[in-house]
RNA sequence: GAUCCCUUCGUCUAGCGGUUAGGACGACGCCCUUUCACGGCGUAAACACGGGUUCGAUUCCCGUAGGGAUCGCCA
């Protein structure tokens, strides 16, 4: 049977680096093996999900590259996790809770305050019928909480290797809200089993969940999928990178200009033991990804390794990549200034130098009207920077940057840029001596 | 407060008792290009600290410090 993982983002905001890890993950190992990428979309709160981050969302994976395989959507599967709540009611693992907000609070502060783990205490399993009766009477509505084993629960993970983790030590989790509204918890789990999701990649944040889905796919009467966690992100400052997720949104890596494969090369490979490198599509991270190359401390996500990662990439990019983003950018120009981009759209500048208006910086006036004299036979090609330059040289006896510094400046208007033999047949015989001549 | 995980060049990491502690990015230098950038080549750069165990610890154990995570009617 192939594999089959699933990317669950909650609908609840913008897709940030973070995130984009775990898809990637995911992503990757499915196509690696030759298996299905899902979206799902985890959208059982319905205070907080919207259609518009969904949309977003979808929209920032398409741009990355990220081709799914099927989708589905939460808040459309009520009747399947109608019948889990009906099962696990049965089988007496769900049962009801008349805590409030506020109680749970105070009990959970209480509990902080004498040194003790902050675990629900099971008071609804103790309570009478009477007492039941009575808030019955009263018109109100239970939530429901799972109860746990409180025994050890072992898995083997792919990134931690064999993990215990006792769930006496946790609290039972509140699966259903008085309304009858999901928490995400059990949909998850029920949409794994009926999706027949083999492999779960997520962050660390999630081994104390997996100790408990365990459960829960047991007591559903399922077989849980592999599990792996990886560690998480920090920032450059060694952070952690959730809180200030939203400088990090990847629709505002797209906004500055940034290559989604510069995205995906850095995140694909940060935390692993495989070098981080400019690729230009996803197939060598596919075929190189191995999630036992993950490894258990925190990797520092620095935006400058993007910048870096984003010029290399950038400078391998083909006219037919870019063309499209580039009007009236032609190949000639792109492939003469590609090496000196950081950005695509840095291309738009060099267009502008090439075709004016812009400003020459003289610095030498006659030396530039005697070079103008000497200016080589038409048409230029690359070889017309030469001789032109040899003719200069001895004519004027200059040489080096005394020779070459003053036409870059005139030509160009800037102190560095891409080679000039490359330049001067795209500027061409009129702009040059336009620019020579400037006073 | 409790529990779990982690700590090797600036960064991401390899290492699984004896190594000149390896690689990648960055930094720096050289070469190329009659400046710059690109590219090529090269150099510098690390075992958090303190105790053990051992003939011998980066590697195993304990502790300290630091970092991350979890303890929700969020996901």
């Amino acid at each position: 049977m192939s594999v089959r993982l699933r990317f669950a983002p909650s609908p609840t905001g913008y897709l940030h680096v973070g995130n984009v890890r775990t898809a990637l993950v995911n992503f990757l190992y499915a196509r690696q093996q030759g298996g299905i990428f899902m979206l799902r979309f985890d959208d059982t709160d319905p205070e907080r999900s919207t259609e518009e981050f969904a949309d977003a969302i979808e929209e920032d994976i398409r741009w990355l590259g990220l081709k799914w395989n099927t989708s589905s959507h939460q808040s459309h599967r009520q009747e399947a996790y109608d019948a889990a709540v009906v099962h696990l009611k049965a089988s007496g693992r769900l049962y009801p809770c008349w805590d409030t907000p506020q109680e749970l609070d105070l009990r959970r502060k209480v509990l902080l305050s004498r040194g003790k783990p902050p675990v629900y205490e099971r008071g609804a399993l103790a309570i009478t019928q009477e007492q039941k009766d009575a808030f019955e009477a009263e018109g109100r509505q239970p939530h429901w909480r799972f109860r746990l084993n409180q025994q050890p629960v072992t898995w083997q993970d792919g990134v931690r290797g064999a993990v215990t983790f006792d769930t006496a030590t946790l609290s039972d989790p509140v699966l259903v809200r008085e309304d009858g509204s999901l928490l995400y918890t059990l949909p998850s789990c029920v949409d794994d089993l009926d999706h027949h999701v083999t492999h779960v990649f997520r962050g660390e944040d999630h081994v104390t969940n997996t100790a408990v889905q365990i459960e829960l796919f047991e007591a559903l009467g399922g077989t849980p999928p592999q599990f792996a966690h990886f560690a998480l992100l920090t920032g450059a400052g060694g952070e952690g990178l959730s809180k200030r997720a939203g400088s990090l949104a990847i629709r505002d890596l797209r906004e500055q200009g940034l290559e989604p494969m510069a995205v995906n090369s850095l995140l694909a490979r940060i935390g692993t033991s495989d070098p981080i490198e400019p690729f230009t599509d996803l197939a060598p991270l596919v075929y190189s990804f191995d999630v036992e190359k993950f490894g258990r401390s925190a990797a520092r996500f620095d935006p400058h390794e993007l910048e870096v990662l984003n010029a290399r990439i950038v400078h391998q990019l083909h006219y037919s990549n870019v063309a499209a983003r580039l009007p009236g950018v032609s190949e000639e120009l792109w492939y003469a200034v590609r090496a000196n981009l950081t950005r695509v759209a840095d291309a738009l500048d060099w267009l502008k130098v090439v075709e004016g208006p812009m400003q020459p910086v003289i610095e030498d006036t006659s030396f530039l009207n005697q070079a103008a004299e000497l200016l080589p036979p038409l048409p230029w090609g690359e070889e017309s920077w030469g001789e032109w330059t040899s003719a200069i040289k001895q004519s004027t006896g200059r040489k080096g940057r005394e020779l070459f510094h003053p036409l870059r400046l005139a030509l160009t208007g800037r102190e560095q840029g891409p080679e000039m033999k490359l330049l001067l047949p795209l500027i061409g015989p009129k702009r040059v001596r336009q620019r020579l001549f400037t006073q």
